[in-house]
DNA sequence: TCTATTAATTGATATTTATCATGAACAGGC
DNA sequence: GCCTGTTCATGATAAATATCAATTAATAGA
């Protein structure tokens, strides 16, 4: 994490949160002027779960995970986070604790904004208000499907699940690099990283997959689908 | 279900929302002469998963169980609505459906509110957006909390979990009816009836509980929590 | 009150998933 | 390039959980 403002301004960042549309030109500017950049290398933690939630955060480069660390040290992975998005835990509302953790995996590039600030204009601004409820909305809708998924399917559909995800939301692509180990990719679907390897495996023998231990290629996208549905 | 207001108004409701401070008189009443209360005899659906929120939904007596109704007909409680909750789910600001369902357990008093007028309010009014969030956001850290424990615990936690739930949050009673039955018991902890009865009789003879089928009492309850954190 | 239906319980067994142990592949530091 | 620590991979085994089958208990109607 290194201090100084690479991106000229909040109007013109091609990463900028698209709620910001919502926000009159001075607004914008009163949040361009409380900005603090910063850069992180891939693994730095960038919120701590449990520290104080200061500041609302906004991706502008590069991926990160946001994850929850669980009981006798497991985390469970909730997401990839992508510029132009905004990490706000539901602490922020709540506790004034964040709630989950974020820590970058590549190179990250991020704007922290007072929180008093944002929530100041959260107030004022009824327009950008609910488009905020409509951000927090989508992301815990998100978390009920996700929630369903991991409770009620074996761990062939809770894997095939998780491919989807990287192909359709992270990379929208079929082919991809898989940023995260087997213990993370385990530590996103509820299973040991064993276990990973072998339904990684499985899929490969059956030809839905190819699978090194760095990249994904789906081949049979429907029979993903179906076995991601089949539970 | 059946129609007219046996409720005054919004403004003398004992079972008012708390959120409802934060409007004026006449936007009270507005919410007061657009609402249609209904009543729902036990086992009645109230809400139903993919139908279209028209309305939000304030419960104004009895008790109910919000669930989403997963992958082979299997359900999965989320939690108790209580008088005086708002049940509203995320669909409402993504995609104008309901995300669960939402049926009664004991006979219901409810009032359904229209979205529009709702959303208008939000719309106008600062603080009562910023009360809807906060709202928002506590059932949302609620459900964070919830994955944590159904993911990382084992059958006992789950359950011991649950019971001190019941106990806190809806009886605030060490001891209880169990309104649920075995089957959803097993539907709110994920895991099989017959597995709920197991853990009950064990959590019976262990001394931490009393239970038969409709009743607990939490015996040990320091051994209760010890049993939930441990997983 | 009696009967039909549903829920609760119990034991036996099968399935799913985690853990342990071990070796191979790989990456970074010097 | 070589050492060293980490991740990946694989088989064997153990633990956790679900399913199946069969009874018993509870409950709602007729």
């Amino acid at each position: 994490m290194s201090g100084g403002n690479l991106i000229d301004s909040c109007e013109n960042c091609t990463r900028q949160w698209k709620n910001f549309q919502h926000l009159t030109k001075t607004e914008l500017q009163l949040i361009n002027e409380n900005r603090y950049e910063a850069t992180f290398k891939p693994g730095e933690i960038m919120l701590k779960q449990g520290s104080p939630t200061s500041n609302a955060l906004f991706m502008a480069n590069g991926m990160a995970k946001t994850y929850i660390e669980g009981i006798n040290g497991k985390n469970f992975i909730m997401s990839i986070a992508l510029p132009g998005r905004l990490i706000m835990g539901p602490g922020a509302y709540v506790n004034s604790r964040h709630t989950y953790s974020v820590a970058a995996i590549t190179t990250v590039q991020a704007c922290f904004i007072s929180f008093d600030i944002f929530k100041q204009l959260v107030r004022v601004n009824g327009a950008f208000a609910e488009s905020l409820i409509e951000d927090i909305s989508a992301k815990s809708l998100r978390s009920h499907i996700r929630m369903v998924n991991l409770l009620q399917k074996r761990m062939s559909g809770r894997l095939a699940e998780v491919l989807l995800y990287f192909s359709d939301e992270v990379f929208h692509n079929d082919e991809y690099e898989m940023i995260l180990s087997r213990q993370e990719l385990g530590e996103m679907t509820s299973m040991a990283k064993e276990c990973v390897v072998r339904i990684l495996k499985e899929l490969e023998d059956s030809g839905v997959i190819y699978s090194d231990s760095s990249k994904i290629k789906i081949l049979d996208r429907k029979k993903l689908i179906q076995i991601s549905e089949k539970g």
